[in-house]
RNA sequence: CGGGGUGUAGCGCAGCCCGGUUAGCGCAUCUGCUUUGGGAGCAGAGGGUCGAAGGUUCGAAUCCUUUCACCCCGACCA
């Protein structure tokens, strides 16, 4: 049959970027649209990009933050003001200059009107922390004031050289949040809490296990004094940075003056913290658990949860198991499970079986004649693709455990793909042996910027971040035989 | 920015090298009948500025020139 091989994926061990990219597509939830490095999301990919903000939404308010709007547009002149900001977001930005178009004199189409140029140029936001504290300036006067713990949702352009679907996309969605502070402390406590709650949804929600750590000054973000993260490991062996909460210090209290009076009437500058994730997260949640028959979705995020197809050889029969499921339908949905009973004419039962799977609905009913008879309903989860016929009588609470169980299962597979592929080498030759097969390697580090280059430029591995948690015995540098004060973690990564 | 590739129906492609009836195939769509427990079958129908602009020619999807766009692989990055 031909179109059998319509929406056949590349399988995974061939080439796992075909894979990918062919998933995100025929399971529709983006494609590339007609602006280079940009993509659209269709409904379903939102869909599960809704869920997620949703979530984390709940999660920022619950620590006391509010939501507010900032423009897209930033004054050249901005993103100046902090040297290092500057020169770290400089090379991809995109730039208004006019804002006018004006016919073709010389054809048909349109052009820049030459006289509509701007006195200053605007740039596209590729993050808004200068915009955001040249706002603070004038809501800021005193201790009274802080903190102040806002966040956006919003788009920002970064452009890149070469992007992929979620992973890298020119423009992309994200929540950035901008706090400021009395303290010091107060500030290293927020850029912690954040990533806290960052590794909580990440695991709680996407059912993704994570890494906190702190990164390597290299891999700090512009204009930052610590990078927190959280890093995941994909399925083809590659680390994912999924989440970043920065301490800013008093950079850019300082580059735009936002300044304090404590309660001696003592005026100060004020702490920073900035924190994001962004679409990047629909990619890792692909990654982390998808296979070579399509998305694997944990219950939490899917935005269909459960799946009816009915199994019916007349319009006489899909009446009577309309009739039996209904109230299964009603029962699933008062225990806050999101079901869709596809009983669609135009596909036949195995396409929809198909379809749903590469979709990566967690659990799909099935039920039939036979079932009609035997009063049963036919169970198979995503997951693991097991099937079982059981009795309809308390079906609902058995599938609201079921999703539990699929929500934990594919933590423990991804956690346990994790663990085995997690290692720590002592020597460099090893290292460089070893980072071949791709996965986590632990290993010494002396804490210098030119032996993390070296090892970047020979290997292509970075140092994803110094954890937090595991083991701290201090040892010698692989490279350098230095001292090391723990083990830090590298991979190749996205 | 370097390397490679692709633009032909909604989607996926063939045709191009070697110019020549009315540009073809699969899927999808629509109609009818039969089907329905793992991507249905038969019969019929509709759907095209062949990426764009120039040129060569009696004649261009096909040859030449220019150009635009997108994709993939690298370097840069979330």
């Amino acid at each position: 049959m031909a179109n059998i091989e319509l929406k056949e994926l590349t399988k995974r061990g061939e080439d796992y970027s075909q894979w990918y990219q062919d998933l995100v597509v025929k399971a529709d939830l983006a494609e590339n649209s007609a602006v280079r490095g940009c993509m659209v999301i269709k409904p379903y990919g939102y869909a599960i990009w809704e869920k997620v903000q949703a979530q984390l939404d709940k999660m920022f308010k619950e620590t006391g933050h509010v939501n507010a709007y900032f423009p897209l547009f930033i004054p050249k002149s901005f993103l100046s003001k902090e040297a290092e900001h500057v020169e770290g977001f400089a090379k991809e930005c995109a730039v208004v200059t006019h804002h006018r178009l004006m016919k073709d004199p010389n054809g048909t189409g349109v052009v820049v009107d030459p006289s509509a140029k701007l006195e200053e140029e605007l740039i596209v936001r590729p993050t808004s922390e200068t915009i955001i504290w040249n706002t603070y300036r004038n809501w800021i006067r005193s201790y009274r004031d802080l903190p102040l713990l806002i966040n956006q949702w919003a788009n920002v352009v970064r452009w890149e050289m070469r992007t992929r679907l979620f992973l890298r996309t020119t423009e992309f969605l994200w929540q950035e949040g901008h706090t400021a502070h009395a303290t010091k402390e107060e500030a290293e406590e927020e850029a912690t809490r954040m990533l806290n709650v960052y590794a909580e949804f990440a695991e709680k929600y996407m059912a993704m296990p994570v890494v906190k750590g702190v990164k390597s000054a290299n891999e700090r973000f512009a204009g930052a004094l610590d990078t927190f993260t959280i890093e995941a490991l994909m399925q083809d062996g590659k680390a994912l940075q999924s989440g970043t909460s920065h301490f800013l210090g008093q950079n850019f209290a300082k580059a735009f003056d936002v300044m304090f009076a404590d309660k001696t009437g003592k005026m100060e500058h004020v702490w920073a913290t900035s924190w994001g994730v962004s679409t990047r997260l629909m990619g890792a949640l692909i990654m982390s658990h998808s296979d070579d028959n399509g998305l694997v979705l944990p219950p939490q995020l899917a935005p269909i949860q459960v799946v009816i197809v009915p199994i019916y050889k007349n319009e006489d029969q899909l009446a009577q198991i309309t009739t039996k499921i209904t109230p299964i339908i009603n029962e699933l949905k008062s225990l806050g499970i999101s079901v869709k009973y596809d009983d669609s004419d135009n596909k036949k039962p195995g396409w929809k079986f198909a379809e749903y799977e590469l979709k990566g609905v967690p659990v799909r009913l099935a039920m039939g004649g036979r079932d009609l008879e035997n009063g049963t309903v036919e169970v198979v989860r995503r997951d693991t693709l097991c099937k079982e016929t059981r009795s309809i009588e308390n079906i609902s609470q058995y599938i609201q455990d079921l999703l539990n169980e699929i929500q934990q299962n594919i933590y423990k597979k991804a956690f346990d793909y994790r663990t085995a592929h997690t290692i720590t080498v002592d020597t460099y030759e090893e290292f460089k042996e070893k980072i071949e097969e791709g996965g986590f390697i632990l290993a010494h580090w002396d804490g210098t910027t030119e032996t993390e280059l070296k090892i970047k430029e020979e290997t292509k591995a970075t140092i994803r971040c110094i954890p937090f948690d595991g083991d701290k015995t201090p040892g010698k540098c692989m490279v350098t035989g230095k001292p090391s004060a723990q083990r830090v973690l590298m991979a190749r990564a996205y």
